[in-house]
DNA sequence: GCCAAGTGTCTACATCTGTAAACGGCCCTG
DNA sequence: CAGGGCCGTTTACAGATGTAGACACTTGGC
């Protein structure tokens, strides 16, 4: 429950995301990154990353004067979580088109449409009595 | 630009969610429904729908002295935007598991399933040379 | 050794969200 | 036709979120 709490607002999930990109990086990567295509200052960036810190979704490790941040298994599990809220808004009628939305709107790689393709059949198999 | 600030935050989505359910209803039948579950009180279930209301996402017709709250296509549309939106936080690392465990967590109808497939199918060939 | 530029921390504040009480009006029942 | 109950509307307020300035401290270059 207490893990439960600690989900990304809309712009921490932002940042979580430039890190994840990055990879361990410091705050002025994630400005240089983000801030600046978002129009942010230098504060908010610092500002939501120590908030993601708080939050136990990013880690920190100091390098000199500075800190490195990078992503932890956590936020994985809150991009998770993310989702099953967003299939809990969709009703029974409207999660199939929500899901093919989305999967006709990301760029997957060949391998993420295999692994697709075989849940798909199988889940077909299942519900096939 | 004015359609894209309005999108439901998710106390509303959960009510957005029900009234979808029911069809036009209401605010005692989204009481019944969902303030009891959630433990809510009525009023609090009355502001969501106003609020919903202001932001275009419902519908409302006078019977009596009672409102009939019904979904509007805005809110079809929210919800592929929050689709996107969610996509948008992920890497391109995580967005094909994120897809995998959504699908994986639903429960499909047989026709969404096969809709799904086709739709990997026809990418599948697409991004084959 | 000194200074400019960069860094994290602390503090701030307007707005949005969650949650609900209070209030005035309509309508059914007695 | 009077009263209890249900309804929508108005107002309220604490906590979360977006956004950022101020400040003290490190550090690399001169």
């Amino acid at each position: 429950m207490s893990e439960e709490t600690n989900q990304p607002t809309p712009s921490e999930w932002k940042v979580l995301r430039i890190v994840a990109d990055l990879g361990p990086c410091a705050a002025s990567d994630v400005y240089d990154r983000l801030g600046r295509r978002e129009d942010w200052s230098v504060s908010t960036v610092k500002t939501l990353l120590r908030r993601l810190t708080d939050k136990g979704l990013l880690r920190t490790r100091r390098v000199g004067n500075s800190n490195l941040y990078s992503g932890s298994p956590t936020a994985t599990r809150a991009l998770r979580r993310a989702g099953e809220t967003l299939l809990g808004w969709a009703s029974a009628a409207t999660v199939g088109p929500l899901l093919q939305h989305l999967v006709k709107q990301s760029d997957l790689k060949r391998s993420d449409l295999d692994a697709l393709r075989d849940l798909i059949e199988r889940k077909s198999e299942e519900s096939g009595e």
